[in-house]
Parts: structure tokens; C-alpha cells; sequence
DNA sequence: AAATATATTTAGTCTTATCTAAATTTGCTG
DNA sequence: CAGCAAATTTAGATAAGACTAAATATATTT
């Protein structure tokens, strides 16, 4: 049985890898974590021991086959548990990620199957993140950056991809939220930011905040 | 904050000062967290160091007035758990101990007032246990043991004292649940094993299971 | 290709919670 | 009340996970 450190580092081995699509390197992760270069280098050394990562002195490393399915039954039961706060227990999206963050540590399977079906298998999370299913299979997004769109496209808000207290409560006060149809009227070339029309009202975006906003295109 | 181990210390302590209404000993603490001796003095030492408990060397230990709420918040975490996984998932009884001895520990205060309403703040968990209220209040209890009723006195089962998954199981394969009404109709001297009337079916049971049983006298 | 800067690992320390073995205290018995 | 047994505490070790400082490897510049 893996202990909360190991859980939380897998599932932060298995964030990385998925952002950058390459090794992850000691600091990144280190950074990640909050912690030091060295306390990561001491996890990685023991979750390869272990064969949850595959590790390469001073290259990085990435998850095995068989860390991978860890690192993802944990991001399952950290994503049911905020859809059951949310949903469930009138949580706002803003509340769930620290007490999610706790959950989703709780050794059950039996528990975790439970709860999907008393949420009635849901395919996302409060943040539209994809739920991994009891095989660990997540759904394939074809949704892209508000960033990345042009001016006059237009598309539904699926995701964030910051999901911080901070980010989401910036959100909740200019009124936005998931399921959002935004159309992009003006992007300024100096900073980047953007200007939207979103529930009939017009506002302006920094290109930071669209860099972490998912949309699908109409 | 307390870690895990502490919190349970605590929890134990208080289960033995409530069942012996005595100074907990650092043998019978020990025992019943499965550990050794030497570890019980260790935690003993510290949660006095942390006012949790008063302590005497050689002579052992009671929850000060703060060690005790914290106790019986956990108390009522667990509790307010297991009626959760009961209830609202359709776990049986007899499988809710081991997960709601992890999610006890969950640090939110919000969650676990959430969880109460979601509950319709229960009284009871499904052993029959009093939840404490959000005040740390506890309902009081005039139940008596099944071996304490003389032939021809009938109540309800209205909780279990061992709530282990192996005595739960024995309860569930002859029938017998919480509410049920139980007439004794004999009671043999030698062995103190009890012949009652449940559900209109007649069976024997042993002393010692007459002895986890409270009943509420009609 | 050497020099420097950056990234990473190693060595050694600390805290928590456990254990075994040894020392000490308490309590009972003769 | 002396002596022994049981209960309890102390001493010393171990493992996990963190940290700082020092050593080493890799990357970038000249
Ligand atoms: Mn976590
Ligand atoms: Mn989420
Ligand atoms: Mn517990
Ligand atoms: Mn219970």
C-alpha cells in the first residue's frame, strides 16, 4: 500500500507528464510539490524502487505502467469526491480541491465504486476535468485554449486549467462559469488580453486568464 | 492540528474512560491500539505535553476538557461516516468500520457540518451509536445490556456495544438487526445463555453476545 | 574546449511513530 | 515489611519524509 506522500507525488509524476509530454525533471516536480530538489530526488528514488517510475539519474523520469494506473485511480477519487461535494453537499467549485486533496487518499475500492454510482457515473469533475472510469479510461477532449481563438470564433467554457481558490473565485465574480457560450470580439496585440462577450455582457480578459480557460469550438 | 495518530490515541482514550470510568492505564490503551506498551507511554507523554490528556506517570491518564472535545469531534465524524456510507450508498453495516476509521480524520469542518445536513442530522449511526451534535452534545442513553433482562422482559435492540465486522456478520446471519423486539424467554444458570423471542422466531444466543446487545426496555 | 552557471544528487540531521530490551515503580504476598 | 511479579517508563534503534549544505553532473557561454 502506498503511503499519501507516494500518492500525491504520482499524481503530480502524472499532471507533469501529461502538461509537458516529456521526462519530469527533479526541480519541476520539487517546485510542484512545494518541497526541495532533494526530498523529490529521495521520492523518485523510491518509487523506483518500487517500480512506479521510470527513473534515470539526473534525466527525470515517468510514470510505469503500473504508477500510471495508480496515479490515476487517485485523480478518479480526488474528481468524484469535488463532484460529490459539489453536487451533493452544496459545495461551491471553489471549496472542493483542499478536502478533495484529503479523500482522495481513502483506501476503498469498493467505497470509490459506490460513490460513482451513487453520482451516477459522471463524466467530469465541478472544474470539467475528466473523471477516469473504474478501468481508468478518461475521455478524450478536443477543446482548446481561449487563448488560441481567433476574433468571431465563439465556443462553450468545458474546463479550467488552473484550478486554484484564487483562479475560480476570479471567475465566479465576473460571472463565469462552466458551460458559457463566449465569443472572442477583440484581442489586443500588446498584452494579449482578450475581449469576450459572455451571457450577453462584454468584458475584458487578461491573456493569462484565457491561457487557462478551456473552450469548444462550435 | 493532530495527526492520525494522535487523533485515534485520543479516541481510544475516551472509548476506555467512558467504558471503565477509570483512569485509562497505559496497558489497557495499548492493547486496544494494538501496539506496545512503551508506544502508549510515548503518545501518553505527548498529548500531555499538548494538554490533551492529564497524566500521571505510573498511574495514568484522562482527556483534559480539551482532549475530550477533540475526541468526540472525531467520535462524531465517524459516525456521521458511517451512517453516510449506510445510508447513502447502501454499504451494510457490517463494512462501514475500517472506511469511516479513515475518513474520520478528514480536516473540514464545513464538510462534516455539510455532511450532518445532508444526513438530516441523524441521532444514531447504524450500530445504534449516539452521533454528538455539532455542540459535542451526545443524546443520552437508558438502554441496558440483553443480559441484564430477567426471563419474560421484552425491549428493542436499539445498538451494539462490539461493533467488530465478525459480530455484525453473526447479527446479520441470525436475523437480527437494530429495532428489532426481543422477548427472553429463558435464561440458563450454568452457561448464562439466553433463549429469546425475535421476529417471532425462537433462538439461543450465548452470554456473551447477550452481553453486546443494548436493549430499551418496553 | 574550458569556464561558468544550473540542475541534481548525496550526506548528514530532524521529527514522528514505532519497536525491543533494560530499568524502574507499584502492588501484592508471605 | 521484604521480596517478587506485573505494570510502566526509559534508552536506544529503525523507517519515512522532510530539510540544509556540500558534492557532482549537465548545460550554456565564451
Ligand atoms: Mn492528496
Ligand atoms: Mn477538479
Ligand atoms: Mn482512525
Ligand atoms: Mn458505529
Amino acid at each position: 500500500m502506498l503511503s499519501q506522500a507516494e500518492e500525491n507525488y504520482l499524481k503530480e509524476i502524472y499532471a507533469l507528464e501529461e502538461e509537458t509530454m516529456q521526462l519530469v525533471s527533479t526541480n519541476a516536480l520539487a517546485e510542484k510539490m512545494r518541497t526541495k530538489a532533494s526530498s523529490a530526488t529521495d521520492m523518485l528514488q523510491k518509487l523506483a524502487q518500487k517500480a512506479l517510475v521510470d527513473y534515470t539519474k539526473y534525466r527525470g523520469a515517468r510514470l510505469s505502467s503500473k504508477g500510471k494506473s495508480k496515479a490515476i485511480t487517485i485523480v478518479r477519487k480526488h474528481r468524484l469526491w469535488e463532484t460529490f461535494l459539489v453536487e451533493k453537499l452544496g459545495f461551491n467549485w471553489d471549496e472542493v480541491h483542499d478536502i478533495a486533496e484529503q479523500l482522495e487518499h481513502i483506501q476503498s475500492q469498493s467505497l470509490t465504486d459506490k460513490l460513482d454510482a451513487f453520482l451516477e457515473y459522471p463524466s467530469f469533475d465541478p472544474h470539467g476535468h475528466p473523471i477516469p472510469n473504474v478501468n481508468g479510461k478518461i475521455v478524450a477532449s478536443d477543446s482548446i485554449l481561449l487563448s488560441e481563438l481567433n476574433v468571431d470564433e465563439e465556443g462553450i467554457l468545458v474546463a479550467v486549467k488552473d484550478s486554484s481558490d484564487g483562479f475560480l473565485k476570479y471567475l465566479s465574480k465576473i460571472n463565469m462559469t462552466i458551460g458559457d457560450h463566449i465569443k472572442v470580439l477583440d484581442i489586443e496585440a500588446f498584452d494579449n488580453s482578450v475581449t469576450i462577450e459572455n451571457n450577453t455582457t462584454r468584458l475584458s480578459i487578461s491573456g493569462n486568464v484565457a491561457k487557462n480557460l478551456y473552450i469548444k469550438r462550435l
